[in-house]
DNA sequence: GCGATTTGGGAAAAGGTTTTCTCAAAAGGA
DNA sequence: TCCTTTTGAGAAAACCTTTTCCCAAATCGC
C-alpha cells in the first residue's frame, strides 16, 4: 500500500518555522523563499526550497486565509434534492474553481429556511469568499435573502434578487431550436406538451414555439400544459391523437424528456411511428432518460455545467475586486439530434 | 429588501477587539463572557453578551480552527458524477454534520487520480477535520490512496482500503428480501437479470437469489447477467419468455430499477400482465423510474442516506477522538412495496 | 580609504481568537 | 488588625503565515 518513495506520514503537519530551522534561516526568509518574494542568494532560496520539499511541507491555508482576508472557498447554496439540474451545474461551477484553488462548501438547504439561515451563516463564519446560489426552478426564489451579504453572491439557474447578477439558461432559444429543427425537417403541425402553468420557463417556451410556428406560417395550436411525468405524455397522446390521425400533429416538442418518453411509448401503443409518423423532441437532454427511449430522444440541452463553469468564473471575477454589471444573463441551449425527429427529407 | 430590525451589514466584520473595547473590557474577558469560560460577575458578562449581539459578532472560524486546530470542516471525495447515489448519500452526511455546526466540501473526482490528488491536497491544506470517500461501485477505490492520511478516513458506499472504516449496503440481505417477498406471494419460478458481471454486487445478490430459491426448494436458474439498461431488460425478456409461457419465470428480480421497468415495457409488449401473469421486483428504488413504470415498481432500497448519515456520524466520533473497530459495516436495504408484485393470495 | 548604495537576511507586527498565568482588590478568618 | 483565600479581570502566549520595515555587511564610486 505504501510506496518507498513517499514520505513518512508526519503525525502533525510540519510547519514553517519548521523548514525555517532545518534549513537554518529565520522564518520571515523561508517564506519568502517559498513564495518567491524577497531578495535573498539563489542559493539560500534553492536551499529553503529542497528543505521544504523533503520535509513535505504544505502552507496551513487557514492562517494564510487570516492574514489575506480571503479563504479561497466558497458556498454553493441548492435547493435541488435531487440534483438532475443542481449537479452538471455543480461540477461546472467546481471546474471552474479547482484551477484557483477554490474549493466548494456544499449546502444542500431543502426548502427550509432555518436551515438556510444556517448554512449561510456557517458559510460567512468560515470566511467563504462568495456564494453561488442555485435551485431546482428558475422562477423561484431560495428560502434566505442572500441581497445584503458582504461578499458577492451570483445565482444561477435560480431567481435572484434585484440588482444581482445572474445566469439561467435561455429557455425562449431552446424552445426555438427545437420547434425549428422540426419546422426543418418538413414537419407542418407541430403540438407542444409542457409542464405546469405555475412554471416560468412553461410560458417562454411555449410563446417561443407560438412564435416559430407563426413565423413560418405553420398552423399554432394551443400548449397542452399538465405535469413533468410520463404519465402526463400518455394522456396529452390520448388528447392529441384521440380523434384519429387526420388533422393531428406530425410532431410533438414537449416540455421536457420525461414527457417525451411518455409520448413516444404512447405513440408506439397506438402504432403511430416514431420518427416516421411523428417527430419529438424532449427538454433537458437527460442522457439517462433520452438515450432509453426508442428511439433515442433528441432533445434540448441547457448546458448547466457550461452554465455553472460562467456562474464559477464570474464569483472569482467579482471576488478578485473587478466590478461587474447586474442583470441577467442568458446562456444559448443547444439541440442534441439522436433518432426520433427522422431525418431532413433531403438528407 | 431590508427590514428596520436587521442590522446595518457592516462592511467589515466586527471583531471581538471591538466588541470588547465597546463593552470597556479585554479581550481575554470578552472571550471568556461569550463561551461561558472564566469567572466574571454575572452583570460584565451580560454586558459583553448584550454589545456582542448588538454589534453582530460573530466569531472568525478561521482564527478559531487555527487556534484549535480543528476546522469543522470535512471533505467529501465523490467519482459519481451522474450523482444517483452519491446525492442521497450526501444528504445523509450534510445531516448528521449540520447539527454539529460542520460544512462540507464537495469534491467531485471523477475517475482522474491527478484531479484527486489535487482535491485531497487542497482539504489536507484548508485542514479539513476528516475525509468521507465515496463513489458510484461498491467494488472499485477511488482514484487516490487515502491510507496514510493523518485525518480519519470513513468510506461509504466505495472500495475501502484495508484497515479502514467502511459502510456499506447490505446486498445479500436486500436481495433475499426481493427473492422471499417473491416467494411469499406464491411465485414458483423466480429469475434474476442482473448487470455485468464485473460488478461485486451482481455475485453478491444472484448468490442471495440463488440460496433462497435452494432453502424454499424452488428451482434454481441461472442469472441472466447482462448491462445495467432498459435495453438490456428487453433483450432479458426476450430469451426468459422467447420459447412460450410454459416453463418461463413467474417472477423476475432485477439487479436495477432500469433492467425492471425494460422487462415491465417488455412483458406488456407480449401481452404478459404484470403483476398478474409475473411479478417483477427491481433494485435501487430509484424514485423517479420506480414510480413512472406501470404498474409502479417494486424495489429493494439501499437506504443510502441512512448511511450517509452513519458514516457522518461515524467520522464525528472519530475526528472527536473515540477509537473505532475497523472493518466493513453491512446496512440493512428494505423492500418498498408498490404494485408490479401483486397481492399475496391470501391477502 | 571614505561615504553612499546595494545586498542578504532577520525582527516584529498583523490577522482574530482562546487559554493559561498573573495580579490586584475584596472578602473572610482569627 | 493581619494574614489567607477568593474573586474579577487583564497580559501575554499560542496557532501559522505574510509583509513591512530595519540593519549589518558587502560593494561601489572616486
Amino acid at each position: 500500500m505504501s510506496s518507498d518513495a513517499s514520505p513518512a506520514p508526519a503525525k502533525t503537519p510540519v510547519t514553517l518555522r519548521e523548514v525555517a530551522a532545518s534549513a537554518g534561516v529565520s522564518v520571515a526568509t523561508a517564506s519568502k523563499a517559498l513564495n518567491g518574494q524577497g531578495r535573498m542568494t539563489a542559493e539560500t532560496r534553492e536551499r529553503i526550497r529542497e528543505t521544504a520539499q523533503r520535509l513535505g511541507f504544505r502552507p496551513n491555508s487557514l492562517a494564510q486565509s487570516l492574514l489575506r482576508r480571503r479563504s479561497f472557498t466558497v458556498g454553493l447554496l441548492t435547493n435541488d434534492t435531487y440534483g438532475r439540474f443542481s449537479l452538471p451545474l455543480m461540477s461546472g461551477v467546481s471546474d471552474a474553481l479547482v484551477d484557483a484553488g477554490v474549493s466548494v462548501f456544499l449546502c444542500n438547504v431543502e426548502d427550509d429556511t432555518r436551515l438556510a439561515q444556517l448554512h449561510v451563516e456557517a458559510m460567512l463564519d468560515k470566511r467563504v469568499d462568495g456564494i453561488i446560489a442555485t435551485g431546482k426552478r428558475i422562477d423561484r426564489h431560495l428560502p434566505v435573502d442572500l441581497a445584503n451579504l458582504r461578499i458577492p453572491v451570483i445565482y444561477a439557474f435560480t431567481q435572484p434578487d434585484p440588482g444581482a447578477i445572474a445566469f439561467v439558461s435561455d429557455d425562449e432559444g431552446g424552445a426555438r431550436l427545437a420547434v425549428e429543427h422540426l419546422w426543418r425537417l418538413g414537419r407542418k403541425r407541430i403540438a407542444h406538451v409542457s409542464g405546469p402553468a405555475s412554471f416560468a420557463v412553461v410560458h417562454a417556451r411555449a410563446e417561443a414555439h407560438r412564435d416559430v410556428l407563426t413565423e413560418h406560417g405553420l398552423p399554432v395550436s394551443e400548449p397542452l400544459l399538465g405535469a413533468w411525468s410520463e404519465a402526463w405524455g400518455h394522456e396529452a397522446v390520448a388528447k392529441l391523437f384521440g380523434g384519429g390521425r387526420e388533422g393531428a400533429p406530425d410532431a410533438v416538442f414537449c416540455g421536457n424528456d420525461q414527457i417525451a418518453r411518455g409520448v413516444i411509448d404512447a405513440l408506439r401503443e397506438r402504432g403511430i411511428g416514431v420518427p416516421d409518423d411523428v417527430g419529438v423532441i424532449g427538454f433537458d437532454n437527460w442522457e439517462i432518460v433520452a438515450e432509453a427511449t426508442r428511439p433515442p430522444l433528441t432533445s434540448v440541452d441547457m448546458n448547466l455545467s457550461v452554465l455553472g463553469r460562467e456562474a464559477g468564473l464570474a464569483l472569482l471575477s467579482l471576488v478578485g475586486g473587478k466590478p461587474a454589471e447586474p442583470g441577467i444573463r442568458k446562456l444559448p441551449c443547444r439541440l442534441v439530434v439522436r433518432q426520433s425527429c427522422g431525418r431532413p427529407p433531403g438528407g
